[in-house]
DNA sequence: TTATACTATATTGTATACAAAAAGTCAATA
DNA sequence: TATTGACTTTTTGTATACAATATAGTATAA
């Protein structure tokens, strides 16, 4: 962890405990923070100079937000990732992603599709000079105009929970191997067969690119993640009992061996 | 608010706030906290003899759940229910499930297809002397059973969310009319053709079936909610600005009409 | 040398106290 | 009568302090 910590601003709109986890978020979604780190109270709270209630209070909202989970007597881990999982959450990403597109196809505007437009010539230029951040920072501001119009709160936050993971992922690839460049042209390539679908108000061929899209992007991210030395099942012991002598049982079997 | 408090066994695994929480997502679920309430941590903490610290967390777990919402510099609320909700909610839940579903089916084990048949006779006796809470308890472990073997935890995750907020729904509607007589008898008699599905192996039969079932069942639902007097855009005005001043010029402007 | 009990330390869980913001109250005034 | 403004109360945000538990290390005995 380095020092961009500080400089809080107590005139934002949100709470400090929302800005620390966008702060700690951010971390997490670039890589800085690995899968399985412990995040402690007392740590942060004297990095960030705020009390340890506000850093509860922030964690919930990684948690919240997919990037963190919680272990009981332990304490709040920075969400282990596996190949397995980041495919698991691809999948979903399929069915939940396709249907939110056939429902907004119906729904999007005149101005939806300009703005859609300006956000794929801007990716034609990134992907000239790969920026990969901003690239799939646009990437994101196209499938969520797209899913804006779906009419259908509880869907797109689904939606959102399922990018979060799946920006934690791209992270970990991206800072360590030079992945994304060969993801960034195929991805706009698609952007625009899709954006013309959605313009013929084709809902079944838009879905269709749109599943093809994830599993296309599934695909890539996963070899990344391998290059990057991931192997299938990197995670965290879970299963370790949180009961004192039932742990010791736990570690002693696994010397015994 | 009644007297079910009290009585928190500080020797349960669960921390205190957890088993707070889920004495009140119960009690979101049954309808005794209506959409929309208040939840003062004060009162609260008042309520359970603990500090308002655990409230906190408490209130998080449910905002984790789906059924609390937070209000920035407002607190946090039970989560609001429109007829809309529920049909979006019935909508994901049709996908999800479907694929849920699908993955399962070739997992399945004997022991498995043995559970579900207990659980579907259990549900025939149910109906003819209609303890609607155990019946819908018997529905999820029927269709939890199932959802186990897709080997998509992410997957799992959101199926779990989605059925706390129908069970939010489900609770409401219960609770001001003699809804779910006419569902538990649909429903029973759809899981035996699920469950036969799902012995021959046949995915699509099965993923077919599981969606007409979560269709049926928001008709039923969203049917109930109308009897019950839930108008369909029944909700919380959350276009009130949060700025005191800002908020007199909103409420200004409605009385100026 | 290894297993065990004990101690010290680190970390989370919980309670209390104060600060800040919002909401309500009500009298003064145009 | 309606509106403004100051006052009071309620409620959340934040900080600090203590308790309970887990972890790691160390000494001791077989």
């Amino acid at each position: 962890m380095k020092e961009e910590f500080q400089n809080l601003n107590p005139n934002d709109i949100k709470n400090v405990s929302e800005q620390i986890a966008d702060r700690l978020g951010e971390m997490i979604q670039t890589g800085a923070l690995k899968p399985g780190t412990h995040l402690v109270q007392t740590e942060l709270a004297a990095r960030f100079g705020v009390s340890r209630v506000a850093i509860r209070d922030a964690l919930q909202h990684l948690r919240q937000r997919g990037l963190a989970i919680d272990v009981p007597r332990k304490g709040t881990l920075v969400r282990p990732v596996s190949i397995k999982t980041v495919r698991d959450l691809f999948t979903v990403r399929q069915v939940i992603e396709g249907l939110a597109t056939r429902l907004a196809c119906a729904h999007l505007t005149e101005d939806d599709f300009a703005r859609l437009e300006r956000i794929v010539a801007e990716q034609e230029r990134l992907v000239q000079q790969p920026d990969l951040a901003r690239l799939i920072e646009a990437d994101w501001e196209f499938h969520q105009t797209i899913y804006a119009r779906c009419d259908n709160a509880p869907l797109q936050e689904m939606i959102t929970l399922l990018w979060s993971r799946t920006r934690q992922a791209r992270g970990l690839a991206q800072s360590k191997v030079n992945w994304g460049h060969e993801w960034g042209k195929q991805s706009v390539a698609r952007h625009r067969r899709i954006l013309a679908a959605l313009r013929a108000r084709d809902a079944a061929q838009a879905e269709q690119l749109i599943v093809e899209t994830i599993a296309r992007a599934a695909e890539e991210l996963t070899q990344g993640l391998r290059e990057a030395g991931w192997e299938s099942d990197e995670t965290v012991d879970r299963s370790a009992p949180s009961d004192r002598r039932a742990r010791a049982v736990h570690r002693f079997g696994a010397l015994q061996r």
